[in-house]
DNA sequence: GCAATCTATTGACATGTGTCAAAGATTTTT
DNA sequence: AAAAATCTTTGACACATGTCAATAGATTGC
């Protein structure tokens, strides 16, 4: 088997990119948005189960995913793993990098995937040449604040079964905003990825998954869900503001 | 009881503030240094109790606080509360309201404070003239992210007594670095609070700081407590490493 | 100075989730 | 195609933390 070369040198323009409103959702003329093709440097492809980044790693880039999807996960000294996220394409990861120069989290992909390498000096630069793409860039860093406050409720203050509905919800929205169904999707991440996430054991979300079903809110087949009843989810995650 | 007005317009230079380290640790010529000043427009006292900003005001600034106590909590349709995190002097707070123009939290004064009130406007067009303060923003936004996925390593995998435990030594650790004592503390915010950040009710919150007493570890006597044992406590955080 | 109100502590018991174990599914390897 | 490995489901039971309640201590207001 022939060892792949990790890095290519494909030069990508985001001008061109037809994930650009996802990713760079700024309103630029077609003369400025050449400029702004400089900020990718490179396309790297990541084989399903390698890091793209790693705890320790320097920081020296950003990744926009192209296509593909990942998870973050920081571990604690004792080895217990906490995943702090799952992203996809159109997604911004390494954004722990830049603090102290070198990542604090690991980046794995869950599926072979393709990454744009944005070296955060290119977005330093650009920045401070285009204030629309300053601003988007802290944007970006100040949506995960707020994402990362959202799963300090669920994590805090919900039960298992409200922190699956919210996962399957929050999963199914991000999809549907890709062009995906808002009601089937075929989840990348084991039950225990998922539990990870949600701070509960394995077993657990099983059992969750499975009541869901049982109740005829959702089909699940391993890892292909089918949401049949998405307001019954939306109400075991908010039984407040749903009837 | 006169009512004070909330904001005063006393105009304050970052340059010749004893702060400086902790909120703006750059290499800055002082000529430099002057025009930064301009960041801060003017200064703000809370009251204990009273709100900087809630959930769903407009954001137009960022906050450094100047003295004074603050928590950050969001909230869920159904009214619980997370407590997302605590802030002292030196720390920013706001950055939760970039991505969409409004707060998403509440920020609360747990005693009287002060804060240097920074026009995010103000902060952008800067930080394209000074790239060492770019990077320091993008690094205090960087840093708040590494926090929360610190939290999530604690609420998604840590018991009780170890929540607490990294809780009192990010605390003091914080402290002292501001001169405070590595040893002694007061708390500043309830038992109840205290359980909403580490996700438990403020009874566990209670008994694992009795038990913490009973070993030796500690000495509390309500809000005041004193770090007799931080080897104990670092150990309790994490067993694997210390011994 | 005393009532009223918060806040913290502690006990007894309940319960949601974790743990351990076994058995099916599914995918990968050989 | 069989074997091995991995992932998922399900059951029985354990236990950490939540819930409810009573008491004590601190703080605030009159």
């Amino acid at each position: 088997m022939k060892p792949e070369t990790i890095t290519e040198t494909i030069k990508v323009a985001c001008s061109s990119c037809n994930l650009r409103e996802l990713c760079m959702p700024i309103g630029f003329t077609s003369d400025d948005m050449q400029k702004l093709d400089s900020v990718v440097a490179t396309r790297r492809r990541i084989k399903q189960g390698d890091n793209l980044f790693s705890n320790g790693d320097s920081f020296t880039s950003l990744f926009a995913i192209r296509n593909g999807f990942f998870k973050t996960c920081v571990s604690a000294a004792d080895g217990r793993e906490q995943v702090t996220g799952f992203q996809m394409a159109g997604e911004i990861i390494g954004l722990d990098g830049i603090v102290s120069d070198y990542h604090s989290c690991n980046a794995v992909a869950l599926e072979d995937a393709e990454v744009c390498v944005m070296p955060f000096a290119n977005v330093e630069d650009l920045s401070r040449e285009f204030p629309q793409l300053q601003r988007h860039v802290h944007k970006i860093m100040s949506r995960e604040i707020v994402r990362e406050n959202s799963v300090m409720m669920l994590l805090g203050n919900m039960r298992a079964e409200e922190r699956l509905a919210a996962f399957l919800l929050n999963l199914v929205q991000r999809l549907h905003a890709r062009g995906f169904s808002q009601s089937e999707l075929t989840l990348r991440m084991s039950r225990e990825e998922i539990g990870s996430y949600l701070g509960m054991k394995l077993e657990t979300v099983s059992r969750a998954f499975s009541k869901f079903s049982d109740e005829g809110i959702i089909e699940v087949k391993q890892r292909y869900v089918r949401i049949i009843e998405p307001d019954a989810l939306k109400k075991i995650f908010n039984p407040e503001t749903c009837t």
